[in-house]
Parts: structure tokens; C-alpha cells; sequence
DNA sequence: AATGAATGAGCATTCATTCAT
DNA sequence: TATGAATGAATGCTCATTCAT
């Protein structure tokens, strides 16, 4: 066993907290609104110990997006391979993006509203993380429309993107009221994406 | 005639163009990273000459809200009252919705992501507008299910709020991304809005 | 008569005094171990106040250095071209060049031993006046050599820089000791520089 | 043999790779521009073992300089007992001057530039020390103008002090440099101390 | 003999705001 | 109406130093 920074144990927990930290204050206040003694507070530890944990503030904003990001597809990834019918499958992708923002810590509306902040070569891989995200829920929406579970009209760039959209609106809300209930955002989000909201089809493909 | 400061031309002229000049700037760097210097260079005065529009920054961050929000408010408004199926109703307003974002200097988008950074006094205004909008815009999807061109079973509020949270997303690609057509965006708007994906219905309610 | 900033009678006086004032605490406490605060003391007015003439403490070092070099070359230039014994330019230039360090606020100090930290980019302007200085200094000792008042085996440009040396330990002295006599050291500087150590010739050429 | 810290083997091996270290980091970047981790980095240990071998970073300072002095001044004080003609001893100390700028890592320009910052009561031993030497060198002078091979009118205190500036600055040239020679260097030092730049005496005294 | 973790004071720099003119 | 000058508090970041292990 290496004691080395980058493996000890005692080094990754910490690491850990701070990014948990950052995310918090980072949600709440917004990338330049939140102060490094703001992160350091939340974790308890003095203003300068925290450059032990982060080069600077922008990286700790680049560590809790990738945070965010890198959980959010590999759900993702996980999902698309597993067997089921289309309609199963988009709404296990919106119930574990609406999920996210419960289990992570606010990183995910960090991602989403201040990831904008961060300089060109910072946000590199996020954009190369993102992308894959969009394209595999694209794909969902295609091989739904090839197997005739959708409409053959589908524009599918269009509906994926929307369905983020959607989902992402959500999760903020349930970050600020916490007395909504995921499961049932996530039924509703589903029936809207696939029905719509004219009067029910005589014969129902749920 | 009176030439005092708030009626005079001059000076009307000039704060319409410092909320602009504030627009612009909040909606590229955000309330925090923004600063009085860059609005002031926008505008193309002294950063101390700011302070003869505006009282201080985050008054600023008020003004272009609730310029954005009153505009896009009374458009909705005005649509409200006007005769014409529901459908063709919501296909209005989505489109008066996503063109807020092309034709109003990004305020609505500094709205959307930068309101919760002013002081809960400064607020208040901006909740009651707000309400308001969205519930214009659930009496119109509840006029929908009472004439029966709607799903009985839709849950109005639900919607209004989904339908909010589509084109605030596709409102930010729109000033993203200006290859995007606005009429061809809040035509698919509609369409999900109303069909979702599932295969057609044998008769069509459009 | 203009107003703008560069050309106000009032900020082009606060700006000398700026430049003297950094110039008194780089020579006190070197380049890092001053603090902007110290600058801003010795001037009277408020640390952030400072940026309004300096863009950054590296760019006020940089501005201390000029200062020297240009008043100190173009002395040089001036007594360069007159007429007179190549002994007796030698005899001024040495004197013009200690008196630099009583008259000036301590910035030749300043260059002499803060100028290497900073950047290369802001070097370059320093390395150029330098050298033309050096080149001045050196044409002395050539033209001494071709007309018969210096040795025929003079490296000149070894001589040139070696004066460069003395004059600056003898500078430092006088900014440290200001019981030295300038003229006094200036005539032995000379003699040395002229005759060495030596028991005297014979016959004299002074 | 104890193993006490003070005379373990280890111990002092590390310490004077310490002692080298620092000189030659502060030697770069000044004292107050070089940091402790700096140093470390040079020696290949962390940041916080250095406090093993040194008390404090100024501590680290005042052990280069006495470093760098005290064996200057011991090569000096042999010097001066030997037998040989006045210049001929006079090009020696030159010679061992110039010397210890390349054989003593950049301690010697750590003493004569950056000994100001340290504390008074730091100073005293390396002004002792520095006195010593100028001293030294100031016999040397005298011995010389007592056995009539230098010059009757000579104000030894000068010349010592002029003799050391102009060592100090070639030895700064050498480190700069490192294509000069010590040698030519060292014998055009005492040309010009001992002939200055007139043309040659009809009886040379070299 | 050496290290990793943490500290806390200090520093350069930024910036919203004020105000005399 | 507008500006130039100044302020002073805040902030990101650095760094010498300590100490348990």
C-alpha cells in the first residue's frame, strides 16, 4: 500500500468532502457568488487549507461538474444496454436524472448552470461527456421509432433534447421543495413525453 | 413639458439602454461575474456615470428583470383574452415565449437564471409576475380540458410548469445557437406539448 | 486642452509620485519583500487607490526601472556628443552617473538589483536602453584609445563595463552613506579608472 | 562516535545539500521571491522536512551567507601570510574572489545581494566577517605602498573597496555567463587595478 | 529522518460605490 | 449629465511554519 497524496485514504475522503462542499455552496450562491471561505465553512476547515484540496476555485467548479457528470452517464451507459421496451427505458432515464439531483448534493444544477463560467480547455471533457449523454438518449428515442413503439415522424435530436430539458427544470424544483415526491415527477414527465396532452389514443400503447 | 430628470427624453433614452447595456452583460458572465465597469463599457460611458441610471448593481439586476418579465406578462395577457381554440392559444404563446429571448436583449434569460441572486424584497414583484404568467397559463390548458380538446385527466399545473421549463430550455439554445429557427422550435414545441411521441392517434384533434 | 487621464496635469502628478514612492520601497525592501501597501503609505493614499496608476506591482517596477535608465542614458547621450578631452567626458560620466543615485530617488538602485525579476516581456526595453548605454561608455574608451589619450591595448568593452561596475558599489554606497562626498568618490573613480595603483609615470597625462 | 544529531554523518551531509540549495534558489529568485518549497523541490524532500535542517527560512539565508563568507575569508587570511611579491598577492585574492562565485553555487551573490533582509541581529557576525576581509584586502594595499610597489598618494580604503565592487560585479557576470573565462577575467581585473588605462609607464613594474 | 496535513496571517488585486466638479 | 479620482472592504491565493505520526 502507497501513502502517496493521491491514493491515501485519509487525502480522498477529504477530497471528497470538498467537492460535496463546493457543490452545496456553488448551487446555492452561484460560481462567483460563493467565496472560498464559503467551501471551506462547509467542510470545517480553514479558508487556505482548502488550496490542499483544489488548485483554485475553478477547478473545484470543474471537479463537481465531471462529479456530476461522469455518475449521471454511467447510469446512463448502464441503461441503454440493459433489455426492456423502449417506453421502460425512458422512464428509468428520467427517473435517474430527476434522482440525481436528490443523491448528489445540488453538483447536477452546478453542472447545468454555472459549468458556463468555466474557461474553454476546463470544459473540454464535460462537453465530451454531455454530448455522449445526449446521443444515448437519442438513441433510445430512434430505436423506439424503428421498432414502432413511437411516432415515425419523431425529430429524435429534438426530443432528447427536450426530454433534458424537462428533466432538468424538475430536478431544480426538487432541490428547492423538497416536499415533492421524485416518483411521481418522474410518472408525469414520462406520460407528457409520450402522450402528450390531447385526449388518450383509443388503444393505449402504455 | 417638465425636463425633470425622470420625464426628460434624454434620460429615458439613456436607462433603457443602460437595461440593456445590463442585459447583455448579466447574460454572458452572470450577476456576479459581471461588473459595473463591463455594463459601463457596454454602454460606452465611465463606470462612475452608471450611477445615474441606476441606484446600485443589484438594482440593475431588478430593473432587467422585471423589464423581461413584464413584456413577456402583458404579451400573455393580451393572448388570454383574445378569441381562438386552445391549441391555437398555446401555439401563441409558446412562440411569443421563445421570441422574448431573440427580441429582448437576453433579459429573459438573466431573469430565469439570475433573480434568485437579489435580496427577498426586491423579489416580491417578480414572484406575483411570475404567478401570474403561469397561471394564465394553467387557466389555458384547464380551458382545454373543460372544452374537451384537452386530456380530462391532465394535470394542469404540471403542465404549465413543463411547459415553461421546454422553452426556457429551448429560449437559451435559441440565443445560443442563431441558426435556430424559432418558428420551426416552438412549432415542435407545440407538437410535443400536445402529441408527445407516441404513434398517432386515428383522429387527429389538430 | 484635453482632460483624458493620460494627459491630466493632476494624474501625471500622482503618477510620478506613485513612481517615486515605489521606487524608495523596492530599493528599502526589494522587489517581493515590499508590499503595495508600502507604496501606498509612502504616497498617503489608500492600497487600492494605487491601481489606479500601476496595473500591478510588476508593471510599477517596471515603470521605476525606466525611469532610471532614461534620464540616466540620456545624460549620457548629451555629454557624449560635446566637445572635450576624452579624460575629462570619463571624469563626467562617472559623476553623472553617482549623482543618478542621490538625485533619483534610489531608482537606479532599484534597477540595478530588482530588474531581473521581471518577465522577459518587460525586460527587453531596460536591455535595450542598457545597452546602449554600455555601447556609449565603450565608444569613450575606443575613441581614447585611436586618438592616443588611453593605452593602445585597452579592451574597451571590459573597461567600459568594469567602470559600470564601480560606479554602481560606489552608487550604493552614497544612497547607504550620505556622508560620502560625491565629487570626492567621482575623482577617485577616475584616477583609479585612468591611472590604477601604481606608483605614478614619469611623465603624466591627466 | 555519537550518532547525536549534530555530528551524525547523515545529518551534516543533508545539511550542507540544505545550505547549497538554498543558496542557489535564492541566488534565482531573491529571498523573498524563493519560497520553501522551492528549496525542498531543489533538494528532492518535502516542504516540511526542511525545518529539520533549518530553523526558518531566514535562518536558511544567514547559513549561506556565512557559508559563502567564511570561506572566502579563510582562503583570505592564507593568503595573506604568504610570501610573494604585493601584486603578485594581489592577483591571488582576485582569483580566489572570482573563484567562489563558480565553485561555491551562488552563495557569495546570495551574501552580497540579499544579507540586507536580514535581521540585525542576524548581521552581525557576517559584518564582522566582511570587515575582516576588507581589512585584509586593505593591508595588502598598504604593505604595497609601504614597499614603494604602489603608489605613495594611494587611499587604500578606496581602492580595497573599489577592488571588491569590482569583483563582485565580474562575479555576478560569471555566473550570468558562463562562456567567461575566471582567468582572463581575473588577470584584466588586475591590470586595470594596478594601470588603470593610461598608456603603459616606460618601466613596467608587472 | 521525514512526511502529510493543516494552519493562519499576509498579499496582490478587484470592484461597488461615492463625490466634488 | 457625466467624469475622474479615490475609497475600503472583500477575495482568491500563497506561504512560512507546526506537528502528529
Amino acid at each position: 500500500m502507497t501513502t502517496s497524496r493521491a491514493t491515501s485514504t485519509r487525502y480522498q475522503q477529504q477530497h471528497q468532502r470538498a467537492i460535496a462542499a463546493a457543490a452545496s455552496v456553488f448551487a446555492k450562491k452561484g460560481f462567483h457568488g460563493a467565496t472560498t471561505q464559503d467551501i471551506a465553512n462547509e467542510m470545517g476547515i480553514q479558508q487556505g487549507s482548502l488550496y490542499y484540496y483544489f488548485d483554485s476555485k475553478e477547478a473545484a467548479l470543474e471537479e463537481v461538474c465531471l462529479f456530476a457528470l461522469r455518475d449521471y452517464l454511467s447510469r446512463m451507459e448502464v441503461l441503454a444496454t440493459q433489455p426492456g421496451s423502449i417506453t421502460n427505458k425512458l422512464g428509468k432515464a428520467i427517473q435517474s436524472h430527476l434522482a440525481s439531483y436528490r443523491t448528489h448534493h445540488e453538483a447536477m444544477k452546478v453542472h447545468n448552470e454555472q459549468r458556463l463560467y468555466l474557461a474553454d480547455t476546463r470544459r473540454e471533457q464535460l462537453k465530451t461527456l454531455g454530448s455522449r449523454y445526449r446521443e444515448l438518449l437519442e438513441q433510445l428515442f430512434s430505436a423506439g421509432v424503428k421498432d414502432g413503439s413511437l411516432n415515425p415522424q419523431l425529430d429524435c435530436r429534438f426530443s432528447a433534447r427536450s426530454l433534458i430539458g424537462l428533466c432538468n427544470y424538475w430536478g431544480v424544483m426538487l432541490l428547492r421543495d423538497t416536499r415533492l415526491d421524485i416518483e411521481d415527477i418522474g410518472a408525469r414527465c414520462l406520460e407528457l413525453t409520450l402522450q402528450g396532452s390531447l385526449p388518450p389514443r383509443i388503444e393505449q400503447h402504455l
